[in-house]
DNA sequence: GGCTCCATGTAATCCGTTACATGATTAC
DNA sequence: GTAATCATGTAACGGATTACATGGAGCC
């Protein structure tokens, strides 16, 4: 018999108690959840959730149950007591991880070596981007506003703000750059 | 004989081409670069950029001299024209990837299971992170004004504003977040 | 003498994605 | 009937971090 007090739970187990804990959930519609929602700032694949799922339940964090639909199985997991325990014990210790790769700000940071025109191509791509992320965000907004989930709601709309800041910022970095370039060409 | 024409390079392979393209470096060098600049939206360890820079001076993007300091082996890398080339014509392409991993906004988005006090907690903690950050940030402007690097200082900017901004983000949530717990209380 | 920094490298490991396999159900 | 979606899983692969090994140089 083995005793399993407190193992460490990778990060990706507690997104899974996070989308159980609001209502019991199959492997196939957490990864559907997660990716209309947290995808952006934390994603997950197959490959994590299905072995996660199971570990969690031997370890008796969630339990799963069947629950086919006509001849198809389906096994939907459910949070237990315990889970919800742990669950609020992460939510409740300070966040550490945060990291970004951002493929057009390294591109930015080595621009020196372009002609001005051909670096601020790149800004007006960056701002096209997080316009057209905004944009997405913004219409999720609505279908969240439905689900009537205070903290889904603040964490999408602060996905629409902070795109919109960016898009701002690039236009402006953008005017910034091909106004020096303008006058360094006059001098 | 083996003819490489047009490998694809790992992304890890124009940190360090752009590294070198402002001025020759050795490995530990371009480590230490990456550790005070670009390590907040792209980072690269030891482990990567040895066994790329073999593979980047092989394929005669970079040429790799012996510039020992006294008795201490050191091997400093120079970019070659077609290094150049390559670089430029990826800076030239449109940035692709842009992802974010951040813990604050995944515990802010299951935080409906918590008391309201809770999830304000998370959002002060997210907060003092990011004006520390800011700070830090702001501190090495004036490191980075040094080098009238332009660019450089593009992106450290942006990275000081991005942090106040989130910060601020932050501060309002936590107000909002408490204002309507309070509401609620009174009914 | 010991600590920190300079300097190079590799092996083990972790984490996560992609691709694949399989099969039922629903919509057109 | 066939394409998309629901549903579960695993194997292979790739990217990146960590740890370790090794050793010289400079400083207190």
């Amino acid at each position: 018999m083995r005793y399993i007090l407190f193992m460490d739970l990778s990060s990706t187990a507690y997104v899974i108690l996070g989308m159980v804990s609001v209502h019991p959930r199959s492997g196939y519609e957490i990864k559907a959840a997660v990716d209309e929602s947290t995808r952006r700032f934390w994603a997950a694949s197959y490959g994590q959730i299905y072995p996660e799922l199971k570990r969690l339940s031997e370890q008796g964090l969630v339990t799963g149950m069947d629950a086919p639909r006509g001849e198809r199985k389906r096994t939907v997991y459910t949070i237990t007591d315990a889970g919800m325990e742990r669950l609020k014990e992460w939510l409740r210790r300070p966040p550490e991880m945060s990291e970004m790769r951002d493929e057009g700000l390294l591109k930015l940071f080595f621009s020196g070596v372009l002609e001005p025109d051909e670096a601020a191509e790149t800004l007006r791509r960056m701002r096209d981007r997080r316009a057209a992320l905004a944009e997405e965000l913004a219409a999720l907004e609505a279908v969240v506003i439905e689900k009537s989930d205070e903290f889904a709601l603040m964490v999408v709309r602060g996905g629409v703000e902070y795109n919109r800041w960016y898009a701002d910022w690039c236009e402006r970095m953008e005017a910034e750059l091909l106004a020096t370039a303008r006058k360094e060409r006059s001098t």
